[in-house]
RNA sequence: GGAGAGGUGGCAGAGCGGUUGAAUGCGGCGGUCUUGAAAACCGCUUUACCCGCAAGGGUAACGGGGGUUCGAAUCCCUCCCUCUCCGCCA
């Protein structure tokens, strides 16, 4: 969430920023300021009143000391007099705080200048495009065809199991899942990421705090026995290692790397983007997370585009980097580029990476900071992003490298997959 | 899942219901001393919010929430967590 102090001290700024959402930044952002003066009177006068009884209880404890008994029940009357209208302006103050955090939770961070404005995903630039389109061959078939004909993967037998949009990989299939995870975990550690493997699931503080609550409730697997989330993304659990944490300045940046799978409701999605493996349920990623000061977010933002693009170029495909529009953005994210790889035979561009720099609107909730030179605590800012997401980009490279005598696996994998062709049985 | 013990500052560890945001030790920071270092000695050493240009002042926090009381780290209720033992088990 923001930060009030921020608010109140840059208004026009903020405004400015956050109009490029495409929303009423406008009257978000008045409303707060209104929620916030309120609130504040609200403590202001419940802290007077609190002093005052303090001062009183105080003097009980004085007075009977000194065997001054009646002037003692006579502060006590004082005392006891304030509480009722301490009890009130605690429930104002209470109700003034909740007030503004719910209000602060519905207005979503407040893109960088150079953010294009915009609505939809037409807005979004094209910032570069790299790789060449390849030809294939006459009789070139999508992803989920050459799954199920060479037999790497089956959405049929996940239906059997658990149900839609859960695929079962077997096979040679299994195996390139596990060589490029382990190809993303050790280019990344290469790059100075330490590794972490992380649980699936988390509690509703964790899922809060990274801002999948209470927006996204409905896109989380939810274990209601023991109110436990199923994560849709190792984000949530990494950045939540430094919740309420105090870091020192000379610790940053840190930079870290976990492959989990994860888990997606995907309310509402249909047609042809569920097809195959573009869109599923359940699916592995390599996730990469930094925790920068501020002066330095946008230098490791670019440092971590560069790296999924040395990826990108390691496993020969073609690909193009989005920065994404105002209205396009993630509700948290400050700026957000998107990585999309080609895929040949949907001739369709395939979202494989987002990586976006957060600024504090995360760490505000997590109570992430780092102690500056001034000896102060200030909040940090994260990032993250996809190093990369499995099932797409194993749809484009089997869709890509499909050849009559076989899927070609790009050089840089064969020392993890063990074999350089994907062939019939 | 059952029984018991416990949750206090970076760590260890005190804390009769009344100047306790919290003794003491360790650690850390600054200083004295020293050619330098160590030792010794002295001082400092949580965070959030509010008022204030600042100096400074106020409020809150001893696992979370609620209650008793003029006053709670200290008493009561409840939830969570940790440890020990038993059971079950990859």
């Amino acid at each position: 969430m923001l930060e009030t102090a921020y608010l109140r001290n840059h208004p026009d700024e903020a405004r400015k920023r956050l109009a490029k959402r495409n929303i009423d930044a406008e009257g978000l952002l008045a409303h707060a300021a209104e929620l916030d003066g309120q609130r504040r009177t609200a403590q202001q006068a419940l802290d007077n009143e609190l002093a005052a009884m303090n001062d009183q209880a105080r003097a009980v404890g004085e007075l009977m000391k000194a065997g001054k008994r009646e002037e003692a029940e006579a502060a006590k009357a004082r005392s006891a007099a304030l509480k009722e209208t301490i009890t009130g302006l605690k429930e104002a103050l209470a109700t003034a705080e909740k007030a503004l955090d719910e209000h602060l939770w519905t207005i979503p961070n407040t893109p960088q200048e150079r953010v294009p404005s915009g609505k939809t995903p037409e807005d979004n630039v094209t910032v570069m495009q790299q790789g060449n389109i390849p030809e294939l061959p006459a009789g070139a078939k999508p992803h989920w065809d050459l799954g199920a004909e060479y037999g790497l993967f089956s959405l049929e037998d996940g239906v059997k199991l658990t149900g839609a949009g859960f695929p079962v990989y077997h096979g040679q299939g299994a195996k390139l899942q596990r060589a490029l995870i382990a190809f993303f975990l050790d280019r990344a550690i290469a790059a100075g990421y330490a590794e972490v493997m992380p649980p699936l699931m988390v509690n509703a503080d964790s899922a809060f705090a990274t801002g999948q609550l209470p927006d996204k409730e409905g896109q989380m697997y939810h274990a209601t026995a023991d109110d436990l989330y199923l994560i849709p993304t190792a984000e949530v659990p990494i950045t939540n290692l430094f919740r309420d944490t105090i870091v020192e300045a000379a610790q940053l940046p840190i930079k870290r790397v976990g492959h989990t799978p994860c888990f997606r409701r995907e309310a509402g999605s249909y047609g042809k983007d569920v097809r195959g493996l573009n869109r599923v349920h359940q699916f592995d990623k390599v996730e990469i997370v930094r925790i920068e000061a501020p002066a330095d977010s946008n230098a490791a933002l670019d440092e971590m585009v560069d790296h999924v693009k040395g990826l990108l170029d390691a496993l020969e495909l073609p690909y193009r980097q989005l920065l994404l529009c105002g209205g396009d953005m993630g509700f948290t994210s400050a700026i957000t580029y998107d990585m999309e790889v080609y895929a040949a035979a949907q001739g369709r561009w395939l979202e494989v990476s987002s990586i976006s720099n957060f600024e504090t609107y995360q760490s505000n909730r997590l109570k992430l900071r780092y102690r500056g030179t001034d000896k102060k605590p200030h909040l940090a800012h994260t990032l993250n992003g996809s190093a990369l997401a499995l099932a797409r980009i194993v749809a484009a490279l089997l869709e890509n490298n499909q050849t009559p005598g076989g899927i070609r696996i790009p050089k840089a994998l064969e020392p993890y997959t063990g074999f350089a062709m994907i062939v019939k049985k």
